[in-house]
DNA sequence: TTCAAGCATTGGATCGTTCCAATGTTTGAC
DNA sequence: GTCAAACATTGGAACGATCCAATGCTTGAA
């Protein structure tokens, strides 16, 4: 078959005697075509293989049928589920999703917005690289696309969804509370990382209200990854009294633990409790399959999506705050402590 | 601020007393326009905070500045990975990628075909769901954007672009044999995906090249989780002789497998050899770290967005069918066989 | 027969940009 | 001083759709 010209709209209406404007009423499902009209009209769609100019109808329409989504590294599979999440919303309603990275670098974040900008999506879901600056963003963003920042809080008035890092960790430290522990550690994560910090909030308010005290030598510090965690498992018992049990910055720091400890001939679900945050997949299949907090990026993204669309219909919707609820996984790594110290558990 | 008009290249032009087109002009970085008109055109474009309408632009010009990527399952890894790569490769030449996935569907995989090409990408990307047909992928796509096939191939005259299967298995057996393994089996997948059939095929030409047999019952099929491969690790050793070795189908597969093994007193990396497929990040820090094929599929994302670009450029291509390269990783899953059999290991 | 109301369709202007042929403005060679 | 070549800029048409006000058609009621 030979390569033809792009068809139109116009070929459509030539090869029936009708007029641009009735095509388009067709293709845009109104009722005012008549029924008899309308089958023809598909018909020569489907015999020429007419594709629709989406681009050329928005700028007529000043209407838009894209998002922007901009994450830090899709090979981190929170992103990347969060990122199906977003695709698989925006597809229901017929958007697309205009997909960008920057691998946690503020140069190439302000590369993509200004890049993604120029597309005309209807929003843009950002998850802020680490050091980002508001203002910066909302210049290269402009004035007109509503940004929806995700993951981590940036300074300015903006649309905000995280999952509820608070109360993950808050619920992680009462289980083992519940357990009969006294002695918790938080292990993990960094202070500059504003998640960590929100998880080691709940994991203080917990411990308060149940009248425990955080003593500072529990606090281990230690890059998230399996490895540096692995590596950091010894800091827990250099001085007394040791904790019994440790609420993981997230699941790859306690798997990590878990292995540091097996290395020291401990064995986790057994003489140590640990929990675990996000509920990656691997957390169900380790040795012993870890207690986690389940935080659902998949609804998570699928929640932004709906946030943008939203505000896209009502561009007058007032700023909001969400935070996306998360859930207690028990499974084998958590036990009770290894000698109650008089403690009457039930 | 109040919220202003959109605002465009006629904004800008009038402001400074210039036409249209010279504004178009320094958009495009022509060199007509001489330096000093530039700057000022530049100045004016900061301080009113004009963005490009890249759509206005295409319509117009003819031209595309995105990618589609359609993708079965972003949460798959080696999905994620190569997107990343493809969004990296695409973002350096200022492209963006419109993100599609199908779940495995193929009535979806048409949906969001049909979607995309609504968007005039200057190519698409697509990792066909199982079962897809050429015909139909060629009626949703149209006649005008390329299609480079990836992953799986596809009936029909398409580009195609894979990892090579047939010799990363090849490698892999090889790799067994030189360790003095003589039977050796093949472990997990399905007879139904193409992958896998051609990673055997692989396998079984490098047994065939060192005057080995393949017995039929060293090949143990199983559906590709590490749970599924766990609980079919007993299989290897129903039937005597029991293979020393197995190449897996992927590295899930490997990792169930050393679960497995365990789980019935054998020590993966002593008593039995074991190659995995992918090089997945859980590859190093499995208990052993595993021996495996890397398959490096952030370069291959990049290479299919260069391979579109390519295209693009000149579209009177030959049709091409790529293979990226493999390498074999060495890691402590792998060891000789416990006994040699009177074979001469040098 | 007339007229209003509803239905179905239409031409022309328009969205924000690029293309193109034309126009003015320098410059330098003879 | 003239002329051609190079440089810099320009207005109008065009890309493929939608918007909008206008226009024929049918009806059926008065």
């Amino acid at each position: 078959m030979p390569q033809q010209q792009k068809l139109t709209l116009n070929d459509v209406a030539r090869n029936l005697g009708l007029s641009r404007a009735t095509i388009s009423l067709v293709l845009r499902g109104s009722p005012l075509v008549k029924t008899e009209t309308r089958a023809r009209v598909e018909a020569e769609i489907q015999r020429i293989g007419y594709i629709y100019n989406r681009a050329a109808a928005n700028l007529r329409a000043r209407s838009a049928s894209s998002v922007g989504l901009i994450v830090n590294d899709l090979s981190n599979p929170f992103f990347a589920e969060f990122a199906a999440g977003v695709d698989e919303a925006l597809a229901a309603v017929g958007f697309v999703t205009l997909l960008g990275s920057t691998g946690e670098s503020v140069e190439r974040q302000q590369a993509v917005l200004s890049s993604l900008v120029e597309h005309a999506p209807a929003g843009i879901i950002l998850s802020p690289a680490e050091g980002s600056q508001g203002s910066a963003v909302a210049r290269a963003a402009g004035a007109h696309v509503p940004i929806l920042v995700f993951n981590r809080a940036l300074d300015g008035d903006w649309d905000f969804l995280a999952m509820d890092n608070h109360r993950g960790a808050y619920l992680a430290t009462e289980h083992l509370i519940a357990l009969g522990h006294r002695r918790i550690a938080f292990f993990g994560g960094h202070r500059d990382s504003s998640s960590c910090r929100e998880r080691l909030e709940g994991y203080a308010a917990a411990l308060a209200d149940a009248g425990l005290t955080a003593e500072p030598q529990w606090r281990i510090e230690a890059a998230p990854t399996r490895v540096e965690a692995a590596r950091q498992a010894g800091a827990l018992f250099v001085r007394d009294p040791a904790p019994t049990a440790a609420v993981c910055y997230n699941d790859a720091v306690a798997l990590g633990l878990q292995l540091g400890l097996v290395a020291r001939g401990r064995r986790p679900g057994i003489d140590f409790a640990i929990v675990g945050f996000d509920d990656i997949p691997e957390a169900a299949l380790s040795m012993p399959p870890l207690t986690t907090i389940a935080t659902a990026p998949r609804g998570l993204g699928r929640h932004a999506a709906e946030r943008i669309l939203a505000r896209m219909r009502d561009p007058s919707l007032e700023i909001a705050l969400h935070t996306e609820p998360v859930s207690l996984i028990v499974r084998e790594s958590t036990c009770p402590p290894p000698e109650t110290y008089g403690h009457t558990a039930k």
